[in-house]
RNA sequence: GCGCCUGUAGCUCAGCGGAUCAGAGCAUCAGUCUUCGGAACUGAGGGUCGUGGGUUCGAAUCCCACCAGGCGUGCCA
């Protein structure tokens, strides 16, 4: 539990009463369940409130007025509770002490980007590995939304005190890697004027031809004066690296970059395949029927067994991905796995935790956030996408089309398992009224100020946080200290949907401010004070906007 | 058929493993403009929380059934 945040430390504190009150038979010795404190979505009702005598009611025997009346007469409310109040039913309610907040402005300055960090994950390692697409054409919006909910729960992850690793893994084996190569081949033949008949399965977008040209243009001939056996894996090769440079690139625009890019190849020059299938063979898992080898996953509880290797001796993807996990887990040893997979890999998820377990890792270590599909709307029609066949919105364009600020703003709005239309036409006519820029827009509001206050030589160093008790600055205060909780609940939840909400609140509760409390004034220990204010929020507005992997700009 | 996800205001979506008035943005309507950035602020209208049961002191939230949509259910990845 992480105690520099209030509302843990008023669940400490509650419990810790609720005990010392049935030491001293105040009441009764039943059970302590977990105790739960939130925030009452009506102010009127404090800053914190549990219900936790409601709860108790049944197994106390007792009224919860009751139950809540004697706990709270234990309660030794610490330098933050001005006021602790029963309230029917039976809830406890916690108000915020006005001099604890105004104190709160001056703790955020010192702490600058480092507040809303907390320190739960212990320095625990944590892998997210996420995007992952076949380097076989250019990223679409999907992608996208996956490439955004991994890095932006890196970030935040980080700052919840994981040691976070963001990882790529490149399929550059197996069947479609092959399909790729020979399709690439033909499109090459065609850029060199020779005839050639595209393969089935073949990847027919108009970038092979592109890919085809780019690499016609540098190395001419090359590859028609050798054998097709030798032309296709080296032209291959070629065109793999260049898709790789691209996704990079395309990511890199939305501010997504990996530590790691970790190739399937690997896994079978360096033995981890090997060695996983040896363990899963020794743990009784592996029959051969059908010509195939198979893991027998309905040992564990699946319904069905699945194929490892093929009638033809090659590998299936399913066991690229057993020893992919036994080198995340066993090798390098991470304490933590999640992946972030599209909706139709979600088959793949049960007898991925039953290799797992088949592997002696506990299942739970292993967590896997699907990410529900993104279908592309543009004039009310849903835009077809596929790699394969021709038309093809990449993630690129719609970046140059909306912003990538905008674009984060949106995938990140939704939470993963809820699929969503991105209307282009709705997105790009919206942009002025954007969530996104009335963010930005007070972050470049409070940068205005600021920059006021400098030119009129107004330093406010020795200002006196404690004039700030207009209930608007107290609003924006409450506001500003929740960042370290809203870290917190993504962190554990893994859901950085809440993040833009907070935002968006933060936001709001500045512009309020903003119009009732004008910062500089002819009141100098005011103007001073609110000048404080005014600088720690936009701390927090940017620190806020960084953990989602946006820019907090000084101006727009 | 079975499995996963979704169904909350006209639209796009929040609602944190239950609680003290169902929310936000956009759209609509009505206000605020001598002042630090109007890309702003204030307010109004608008919802049987898919339907029907159940559990509970209390259900949008948990359980069951049903309806609707998406995805999955390959020796593709």
């Amino acid at each position: 539990m992480e105690l520099s945040l209030v509302k843990n430390k008023i669940a400490a504190l509650i419990e810790h009463s609720l005990r010392e009150a049935q030491e001293r038979d105040l009441l009764p010795k039943v059970l302590i369940p977990e105790v739960l404190v939130e925030h009452p979505q009506n102010p009127e009702h404090g800053d914190y409130a549990t219900s936790l005598p409601l709860k108790l009611a049944r197994s106390m025997g007792m009224n919860p007025m009751a139950i809540g009346e004697k706990l709270a007469g234990v309660i030794q409310a610490g330098e933050e509770i001005e006021k602790i109040e029963v309230i029917p039913p039976g809830f406890i309610n916690f108000v915020l002490k006005s001099r604890w907040l105004t104190s709160q402005v001056e703790t955020i300055t010192d702490q600058g980007q480092s507040f809303g960090s907390v320190n739960i994950g212990d320095g625990k390692r944590v892998q997210i590995e996420f995007v992952s697409v076949n380097p076989t054409g250019p990223l679409h919006v999907g992608h996208g939304r996956g490439a955004i909910l991994g890095n932006v729960l890196a970030s935040v992850m980080g700052a919840a005190g994981f040691n976070v690793e963001k990882e790529y893994y490149i399929n550059d084996a197996g069947a479609q890697i092959d399909a790729f190569k020979n399709s690439l081949f033909v499109r090459y033949q065609q850029s060199r004027g020779i005839p050639a008949e595209m393969p089935p399965n073949a990847y027919l977008g108009d970038y092979m031809k592109e890919l085809a040209d780019r690499i016609a243009g540098e190395d001419g001939n090359k590859y028609l004066d050798m054998s097709v056996d030798k032309a296709v894996p080296l032209i291959g090769e070629k065109g793999l690296g260049y898709m790789l440079e691209w996704i990079r690139e395309d990511l890199k625009l939305l501010g997504v970059e990996f530590d790691n890019w970790f190739s399937e190849r690997t896994l079978y020059q360096q033995g981890q395949y090997e060695r996983a299938m040896a363990i899963i063979k020794e743990k009784g898992f592996i029959a051969k029927k059908e010509g195939a080898t198979w893991f027998v996953s309905t040992a564990l509880g699946e319904d069905k067994d699945n194929v490892l290797i093929r009638g033809d001796g090659t590998p299936t993807y399913f066991a690229s991905d057993i020893a992919y996990h036994y080198d995340k887990f066993i090798v390098r040893g991470f304490d933590r796995v999640i992946n972030i997979w599209g909706a139709d890999h979600q088959g793949h998820v049960p007898r991925m935790k039953a290799a797992a377990s088949a592997l002696d890792i506990n299942a739970d270590r292993l967590k896997i956030i699907i990410s529900q599909m993104v279908s592309l709307k543009r004039q009310n029609e849903i835009v077809k996408v596929s790699k394969r066949s021709g038309e093809l919105i990449t993630l690129k364009e719609v970046i140059e089309e909306v912003g990538a600020d905008a674009c984060i703003f949106f995938f990140l709005s939704r939470t993963a398992d809820s699929q969503m239309d991105f209307d282009l036409d709705l997105a790009k006519e919206q942009s002025d009224e954007n969530p996104v820029y009335y963010v930005q827009y007070a972050y470049a509001r409070i940068c205005s100020i600021l920059r006021l206050a400098e030119e009129k030589g107004i330093s406010f160093q020795d200002g006196d946080v404690s004039l700030l008790v207009h209930p608007a600055e107290q609003a924006l205060i409450r506001k500003m200290v929740l960042l370290p909780e809203i870290v917190e609940m993504v962190a554990r939840g893994l859901e950085p949907h809440h993040l833009p909400y907070y935002s968006q609140e933060l936001a709001t509760f500045f512009h309020s401010f903003y119009k009732q409390c004008r910062v500089i004034t002819d009141d100098m220990p005011l103007s001073k004070a609110r000048l404080k204010l005014v600088q720690a929020a936009g701390v927090v507005l940017s620190r806020t906007l960084r953990l989602m992997g946006m820019t907090a700009p000084e101006r727009m």
